[in-house]
RNA sequence: GCGAAAGUGGCGGAAUUGGUAGACGCGCAAGAUUCAGGAUCUUGUGGUCGCAAGGCCGUGGGGGUUCGAGUCCCCCCUUUCGCACCA
C-alpha cells in the first residue's frame, strides 16, 4: 500500500513555505561569501511563458539552490524590463493603458515563476517603468549631458514605419525592424545620442579580460566595434582650392590610387558637381542613394553606381591628377566618407574601375612575375608581392613594417597621419514613443535647450494620454506634459517628447537591484563595490551585442563618474540554448514561439505531472548551452524517475537491519556526490540528472535484493534527496520532511564525498592484446605491473589470443587496463 | 567569401588528462503482474556473421601520429551560427 505522490498539494505547500520563509532574501550589508547571479530581466509581454522560456529560469534556480547549499550567499534578484512597444500597441489595439497592461502581465509572470518553484529575492524587485526607477535614467542622462556623452544632432536615421520610431543600428536586422520585421527606411531627424564611440577602445580591450564569457559573444562584439588601423591622407583639389581627406587601411598602396571616390552625401559633393553638365541628373541620383535603405545599400550584391564629377585631385605620392568620383559604395558615416581607390589592390575598387573603365596601376608585383599587365588583372593582388616603381619604397614586401614606413613617410611629408577608425557608431537613444523614459530636457525660446534640474526629477510620464495609433508620439499631444516652464527664466517652454531607448533601462539595472529602494541616489557605491561584479549572468545569445555592449558601456561611464569600482559588470556569462519543437505551421523544427504555434504550456504540464517533472526534464534534455528539441514523450522519463524516488521512501523500512557488508552502495553514493557536484559546477545539468538516476537505480536494486542494511539505504536515500534538491525542489523537500528532518533542504550542507570510499580493494582490469579488448581480470587495486602481468598471462583467453607469440611490451594503465603488445611497431 | 562551433545507435545524448565507445533517458521487443490505466516490474536493444561460445566492423569521409584515437595532427564533405561593399 503506497502513498501516491500528490504533486499539486506538495508543490503548492512548499511554494507557500519558501515564500513565507523569504527563502531567497539576502542581506546586502555583508559581502562575504557573496555570489551575485543574475538572469536577464524579462520583458512582461503578456504572453504566458512557455517551457522554452522555462529553461533559462529553471537552470538559474538550480544553480541558486546549489550555491546556497554550498554555503554561498547567493543573490538572485528579479525585475521587469517593463518599458517597450508592445505595451503601447496593446493600448492602441485594446484600449488598455500601457501601465495597467504591463502591471497585469508582471503579475501573471510572477505567478508562473512561483509555479516553477523558482526562488527570487523579491524584496529587491524593480520595474523600469516606475518613476522610482526611471528617474535615475534621467539623472544619468543629465550627467552624461554635462560631460558631453549625451548630445543631439541631425542625422540620417533608421525609421520603422510600423513602430513609428527610429531604431539604433543594432536594432536593424537584415534591413528590417528587430521587433516587428518591417523594412526600415532612412530619414533625417534631430536625435539624441550617447557617445559610445568614445569608449570603443575600452570596450574592445575590456573583452580581453572577460575570460568567463563565451568566445562567440566576444567575437561578435569585436566585429561590431570593428576597429581598423590605417591612415588618413589629404588630397588637394586645385579647382576648388580645397582638399579632401580619405581614410585607408592601405596607405602603402597610395602610388596605385588612380581615382578618388566620395560618398554622394559628402559635404564637398555639391561643389564638385556644381559645374557638371548633368548637374540636375546627378543631384537626383544623390537623392535616390540617400533614400536607399542603408542595409540594401551596404549589401555586397548591391550594384555599384557612380558619377565622375569631372573635377580632379592630386595624388601626393605621384603628383598625378586623378579624377574624383561619387559612388554609392562609399558610405558617408564610415571613416571620412571618402576613399582613395586602388583598383590593383582592392576588390571593390577593381570592380568599379573595370565597370567604369578607370585605370589600374600596380604597386605590389608578384615575385618572379616580370610583367603583370594591369589591364588584364582579374583579381586584386592582396597582401603579397614586392613594391616596384614607387620610390623610395621599391623592393619592400607587403607587411606591417612596410605599412609603418609609409605612414611615417606621409606624416613627414605632411600629407597624412595614422588613424584608427571604428565601425561602431554612437548610440541613438531617441524614441518617438510614449512608453519609455522621458528625456529630461526643456526647450525655451529664450534660453534654448535647458536640462531639467535634478531637483525636478523625475519627469513623469503623464498617465492621461490618448493612444490613437496615429503618426507621432502620443506624448507630443499631451498638453499637460509638453507645456512647461523654463527652469532658468521661468518663461513658457516645451518639454522634449522623445523617450529613451529601453536599452538604457537595462544598461544599469544590475546596480539598482543592490539599492532598490534608495530614493536619494541611483545606487549605493559601497554596496555596489561589495557585490559587483555579477558573478554569473545568464541569458539568451540574442543579446550578444545590443544589451551586453550597452551595459558594458554604461558601467564604464559610471566607473568614470566614480560611482562604481569595476569596469566590467558581468564576470561570467552563460548563454542558454533555445528549445525547439516541430511546428505544424512551417513543417520544420523551429525555436519554440507563439507565432510558430509550437509552444508547450508549462501550465498544463505542471497540472499533469508537476513542476519538478518539467524541471528535471528541462535540465536533462541536453547540454544547456546547446539548442534542444522538446520531446513530449521523453518528459515521462523524468516523471517516472521522480515517481521511483518517491516510492523508495516507503520501501526503506523493508531493508534488513543488518546485511552483509556491501561496499558497493556506499561507493556509489560517494561517486555520485562527486559526479553531481562536478557536473553542477560545470553547468552540466544533464549529466547530473543521469548520475542521480544511476544512484536511484543502485539503491532500488539494493532494496529489492536486500543487499544493504537499512541504515546504509537510508543514508543513500538522504544523499540522493539532497543532491536532487536543486533540480526537483518540491518533492525533495517533502521527502526530507517525511524522513523526519525539520530544516529546509536549502539550509542543509551539500554532501561531500570521501576519496577513501571511492577506492575498491579489487578491481576489474581490461586486458588488451595488440590494442583490442580480449579479456577482463580481477586484480588487487594495489597490484604492481609484475603481479598484474602474472595474473593476466594465466588467463586461458589471453593465452589463446597471444597464440604463443612473445609479449614485446606491456602497457599498464593502473586501475584501468593492460595492453599486451606482440608485434613490433612498423 | 571570411570567422566560429558542431557531426557518435531508431531518437535526445554520455565519455577530466588519448585508455572498456554508446552511461542515463526516450522509443522499440519479449516476459511478469494487474478488477485494462498512457500503471508497475524484469530482460533485451549499434551493425553484421554465428545454434552458441564468440568473431569481424563501427563515433561524417580519407590519411597520419601512438602500444592504444570519438578525443591529437593534415586534407575533404556536411550542418548550424555570426560577419560580409566598413575602405
Amino acid at each position: 500500500m503506497s502513498t501516491p505522490y500528490d504533486h499539486k498539494a506538495v508543490e503548492s505547500k512548499w511554494q507557500d513555505r519558501w515564500e513565507k520563509q523569504r527563502a531567497a532574501e539576502v542581506d546586502l550589508r555583508h559581502g562575504h561569501g557573496k555570489y551575485y547571479m543574475l538572469m536577464m530581466f524579462p520583458y512582461p509581454s503578456g504572453d504566458r511563458l512557455h517551457v522554452g522560456h522555462g529553461r533559462n529560469y529553471i537552470l538559474g534556480d538550480a544553480l541558486f539552490r546549489f550555491l546556497r547549499m554550498n554555503g554561498k550567499r547567493a543573490l538572485n534578484p528579479m525585475g521587469w524590463d517593463a518599458f517597450g512597444l508592445p505595451a503601447e500597441n496593446a493600448a492602441i489595439q485594446r484600449g488598455i493603458h500601457p501601465r495597467d497592461w504591463t502591471l497585469a502581465n508582471i503579475k501573471v509572470m510572477k505567478e508562473q515563476f512561483r509555479r516553477w518553484g523558482i526562488l527570487y529575492d523579491w524584496s529587491k524587485e524593480i520595474a523600469s517603468c516606475f518613476p522610482e526607477y526611471y528617474r535615475w535614467n534621467q539623472w544619468l542622462f543629465l550627467r552624461m549631458l554635462e560631460k558631453g556623452l549625451a548630445y543631439k544632432k541631425m542625422a540620417p536615421v533608421n525609421w520603422c514605419p510600423s513602430c513609428r520610431t527610429v531604431l539604433a543600428n543594432e536594432q536593424v536586422v537584415d534591413g528590417a525592424c528587430e521587433r516587428c520585421g518591417t523594412p526600415v527606411v532612412q530619414r533625417d531627424l534631430e536625435q539624441w545620442f550617447f557617445r559610445i564611440t568614445e569608449y570603443a577602445d575600452r570596450l574592445l580591450s575590456g573583452l580581453d579580460t572577460l575570460e568567463g564569457w563565451p568566445e562567440k559573444v566576444k567575437v561578435m562584439q569585436r566585429n561590431w566595434i570593428g576597429r581598423s588601423e590605417g591612415a588618413e591622407i589629404r588630397f588637394e583639389i586645385p579647382a576648388l582650392g580645397e582638399s579632401v581627406t580619405v581614410f585607408t587601411t592601405r596607405p602603402d598602396t597610395i602610388h596605385g590610387a588612380t581615382f578618388l571616390v566620395l560618398a554622394p552625401e559628402h559635404p564637398l559633393a555639391g561643389r564638385l558637381i556644381a559645374k557638371h553638365g548633368k548637374h540636375a541628373e546627378i543631384e537626383a541620383w544623390i537623392e535616390t542613394v540617400r533614400n536607399t535603405p542603408r542595409i540594401q545599400r551596404s549589401d555586397e550584391g548591391n550594384p555599384k553606381e557612380g558619377w565622375d564629377t569631372g573635377v580632379v585631385a592630386v595624388n601626393p605620392a605621384t603628383g598625378e591628377e586623378i579624377p574624383i568620383w561619387l559612388a554609392n559604395y562609399v558610405l558617408p558615416e564610415y571613416g571620412t566618407g571618402a576613399i582613395m581607390a586602388v583598383p590593383a589592390h582592392d576588390a571593390r575598387d577593381l570592380a568599379f574601375a573595370r565597370q567604369e573603365g578607370l585605370p589600374v596601376r600596380l604597386v605590389y608585383h608578384l615575385e618572379g612575375d616580370a610583367d603583370t599587365d594591369p589591364a588584364s588583372l582579374a583579381e586584386p593582388i592582396l597582401h603579397v608581392g614586392v613594391i616596384r616603381n614607387a620610390p623610395p619604397f621599391d623592393g619592400l614586401r607587403d607587411g606591417p613594417e612596410t605599412l609603418r614606413r609609409f605612414i611615417a613617410w606621409l606624416e613627414e611629408k605632411g600629407w597624412g597621419k595614422a588613424r584608427v577608425v571604428y565601425r561602431l557608431r554612437d548610440w541613438l537613444i531617441s524614441r518617438q514613443r510614449y512608453w519609455g523614459t522621458p528625456i529630461p530636457v526643456v526647450y525655451c525660446d529664450k534660453c534654448g535647450l535647458v536640462p531639467v534640474p535634478d531637483a525636478q526629477l523625475p519627469v513623469e510620464l503623464p498617465y492621461d494620454v490618448e493612444f490613437t495609433g496615429r503618426e507621432g508620439n502620443p506624448l507630443s499631444r499631451s498638453k499637460s506634459f509638453v507645456e512647461t516652464k523654463c527652469p532658468q527664466c521661468k518663461g513658457p517652454a516645451r518639454r522634449e517628447t522623445d523617450t529613451m531607448d529601453t536599452f538604457v533601462d537595462s544598461s544599469w539595472y544590475y546596480l539598482r537591484y543592490l539599492s532598490p529602494r534608495d530614493a536619494t541616489k541611483m545606487f549605493d557605491t559601497e554596496v555596489a563595490n561589495r557585490w559587483m561584479p555579477v558573478d554569473q549572468y545568464i541569458g539568451g545569445i540574442e543579446h550578444a551585442i545590443l544589451h551586453l555592449l550597452y551595459a558594458r558601456f554604461i558601467c564604464k561611464v559610471l566607473h568614470d563618474f566614480g560611482m562604481v569600482g569595476i569596469e566590467e559588470p558581468f564576470q561570467n556569462l552563460f548563454n542558454q540554448g533555445m528549445i525547439t519543437r516541430y511546428s505544424e505551421k512551417s513543417g520544420r523544427i523551429e525555436k519554440m514561439s507563439k507565432s510558430k504555434g509550437n509552444t508547450v504550456s508549462p501550465d498544463e504540464l505542471i497540472e499533469e505531472m508537476g513542476a519538478d517533472t518539467e524541471r528535471v526534464y528541462t535540465l536533462f534534455i541536453g547540454p544547456p548551452e546547446k539548442e534542444a528539441e522538446w520531446s513530449d514523450e521523453a518528459v515521462s522519463g523524468a516523471h517516472r524517475f521522480l515517481q521511483r524516488v518517491w516510492r523508495m521512501l516507503e520501501k526503506l523500512p523493508e531493508a534488513p537491519p543488518t546485511a552483509p557488508a556491501d561496499p558497493e552502495l556506499e561507493r556509489d553514493r560517494h561517486a555520485t556526490i562527486q559526479r553531481v557536484t562536478h557536473s553542477l559546477q560545470r553547468f552540466s545539468f544533464n549529466t547530473a540528472v543521469a548520475a542521480l538516476m544511476e544512484l536511484s537505480n543502485s539503491l532500488s536494486k539494493a532494496l529489492e535484493e536486500k543487499t544493504a542494511s537499512r541504515l546504509r539505504c537510508e543514508e543513500t536515500f538522504d544523499t540522493l534527496v539532497q543532491l536532487l534538491h536543486p533540480l526537483a525542489p518540491h518533492m525533495t523537500e517533502e521527502l526530507w520532511e517525511r524522513r523526519g528532518y525539520t530544516e529546509s533542504l536549502l539550509e542543509t550542507s551539500w554532501p561531500e564525498h570521501d576519496e577513501a570510499k571511492l577506492r575498491r580493494a579489487r578491481i576489474e582490469l581490461v586486458v588488451q592484446v595488440d590494442g583490442k579488448v580480449r579479456d577482463r581480470v580481477e586484480v588487487d587495486a594495489a597490484a604492481d605491473e609484475k603481479q598484474v602481468r602474472a595474473t593476466v598471462l594465466a588467463s586461458p583467453r589471453v593465452k589463446d589470443f597471444l597464440a604463443g607469440r612473445e609479449v614485446a611490451k606491456a602497457v599498464l594503465v593502473p586501475g584501468r587496463l593492460i595492453n599486451l603488445v606482440t608485434r613490433r611497431s612498423a
